[in-house]
DNA sequence: AACACGATCTACT
DNA sequence: GTAGATCGTGTTG
């Protein structure tokens, strides 16, 4: 920010959220409030580089989870072998198993030490699916699923590994519709509308 | 050591 | 719309 309000070209040069098409999203992407990632999430291409393909996809349903003032965060009651990876640094990804057999993608966000993650809950598949690639990814098991991860996959480093996210360009705000998280229990009052999806896309779970 | 349940998905009525 | 699959995790005893 400036004094002004008017960004400098320096300012906008730090901006993390500006299009570099094709290039990893760096730290500071990350290391943002939980639900501004989110929202810059949507359009961005989720890609894994194993020995046979390059998976890539097109994020478009994603849910922010929010730390300790979250009731619906795994990261609620304080940090847990399972849930650590969301108290450490952004940029990490964060995969847990649910339901005796899916398991579903975060990536986390805040500064090290406060929790915050954002469920990748839908996307499109590009490239590496195959002859016979689905459609569309729509829920975060059926994501998790098609990329091929398990907990092994947890707290890997997106900026460094072979699992990571690529900018693309923003969705305009006319196509970005928010609802209430999908799968919690009760607390109606503290389900906040935090599920952001790309309206009409076929890799979104629910409408 | 035992237990209850979940940020889901599929199949079936 | 509802039930069943299936098991790691966190909590309780």
């Amino acid at each position: 920010m400036t004094v002004s309000g008017t960004p400098s070209i320096l300012a906008k040069a730090a901006d993390p959220r500006r299009a570099r098409s094709g290039k990893r999203l760096t730290r500071d992407f990350y290391a943002r409030p939980t639900l501004k990632v989110a929202r810059d999430l949507l359009g961005k291409i989720l890609v894994l580089e194993t020995a046979d393909a390059t998976k890539t996809a097109r994020i478009v349903e994603v849910e922010a989870y929010l730390g300790g003032r979250d009731p619906a965060s795994h990261a609620y009651r304080g940090p847990t072998p399972r849930t650590a990876p969301m108290f450490g640094p952004p940029g990490r990804s964060y995969v847990y198993f649910v339901y005796g057999m899916y398991y579903c993608l975060n990536v986390v966000t805040e500064s090290d030490g406060v929790a915050g993650a954002v469920l990748l809950r839908g996307a499109e598949p590009l490239t590496g699916f195959g002859e016979i690639a689905p459609r569309a990814l729509a829920g975060p098991g059926k994501l998790a699923r098609a990329f091929g991860l398990t907990t092994k996959h947890t707290n890997l480093d997106l900026v460094r590994s072979s699992l990571t996210i690529r900018d693309a360009p923003r969705v305009t705000a006319s196509r970005v519709a928010r609802s209430a998280r999908v799968g919690l229990n009760e607390h109606a009052t503290t389900n906040k509308p935090w599920r952001l999806y790309v309206r009409g896309s076929a890799g979104v779970s629910r409408t």
